[in-house]
DNA sequence: TTAAAATCCATTAAAACTATAGGATAAAAG
DNA sequence: CTTTTATCCTATAGTTTTAATGGATTTTAA
C-alpha cells in the first residue's frame, strides 16, 4: 500500500516544473539536486513521464524537460495511473485494469470486494479534484 | 498500492467466521478449503490475527478459531492496521506511523504530502465507517 | 495413549521495487 | 566538423517484500 519512490519523485519533479514555469527546459540534473534524488533514476521516471504526453525534452546544450500542458490541466487520476498504475487496490474493483479474481465465485458476495469498492470510489474523489496546480499553490 | 494476499485472505477468514456465528471453534482447514485459501499460508494470517486479539483459538480436537467479539465492533481501521499496515501511503501523513522524509526540507511544502493527506483522510473515513458486520450484509 | 488440531520456527521461492551502469543518439556552439 | 552537453535506451544487479513450504512441538478430546 506503500507509494512507491518512482511516484513519488515523479509527481516533486513535476511539482518543480510547474513551479519554474516558464517554457524554458529545465536539465535532470537540475531537478534531480533541487529535489534530492538520484539522478539516474529520476532519468528513467521522466522518461515514462514524456512518453505518456506530461513532458517534452530538448536535446543539447541548454536542452531538458518541459510541461507540455498547463499545470491546471494535468489531473492526478492520469499522474497516477502512469506512474503508479491502477488506482484500484484489488483487479477486480478496477475501472480501466479490470481482472477477474481466481478465487471469488461471486464478486458481490465478496466483502473485500465490497470494501475495495468504497476505497477506490474515495481515492478517485480526491485525485479528479486535483490538478498539478492545486498541489503547487 | 496494490492489497496484499495476507490482508485480501484476513479479511476473508474473518467475514467467513463471522457468517458461520456461534463461539464453535471453525478449522483452518474449513476456512482455506471454503475461501480458496493456500492452508499453510492462512495459518500464519490467523495466528497474526489471533496476536493482535481479533481471534480467539483452541488446540487440539475439535479446536480451531473464532471471533472474539462481535462482528459490529471489528473496525476495519484496526484490521487494515494489523494486516496491511499504514493506511497512509507515505510515513510523514500517517497518525500511527508518522516519520519524517529524508529528502523533503518542508513537509507543508511538498506537493506528495498534500495530496498524500488528502488520500488518507479519505481512505481513513472509508474504514471507519465499516465494521465486519458491514461486509456481510 | 492415540489421533487430531493448533502452534512455532526456519527456510525457500517468487515477485516487485530501487538503483545503477554504460553506451547510443541528437542538438547546439564554436 | 568537432566538441560539449544532454537526452535516450536497454540491461541488470541489489534489495526488500510477499507468498508459500516443511517439519517439529504442544495441546486437547476421546
Amino acid at each position: 500500500m506503500m507509494l512507491s519512490k518512482k511516484t513519488k519523485y515523479g509527481l516533486k519533479a513535476l511539482t518543480y516544473l510547474a513551479s519554474v514555469d516558464g517554457k524554458e527546459p529545465v536539465q535532470i540534473a537540475e531537478i534531480a539536486k533541487h529535489e534530492n534524488i538520484s539522478q539516474k533514476f529520476l532519468e528513467s521516471i521522466l522518461l515514462t513521464l514524456r512518453r505518456n504526453g506530461f513532458l517534452g525534452s530538448k536535446k543539447g546544450k541548454g536542452g531538458g524537460y518541459y510541461l507540455i500542458k498547463q499545470p491546471e490541466d494535468i489531473k492526478m487520476t492520469s499522474v497516477m495511473r502512469v506512474l503508479e498504475g491502477p488506482i484500484a487496490m484489488v483487479p477486480c474493483v478496477s475501472l480501466n485494469f479490470y481482472e477477474k479474481c481466481d478465487d471469488c465465485p461471486d464478486e458481490n458476495k465478496c466483502s473485500v470486494h465490497k470494501l475495495m469498492l468504497q476505497v477506490r470510489d474515495s481515492a478517485l474523489n480526491v485525485y479528479r479534484n486535483n490538478t498539478l496546480a492545486d498541489l503547487i499553490s
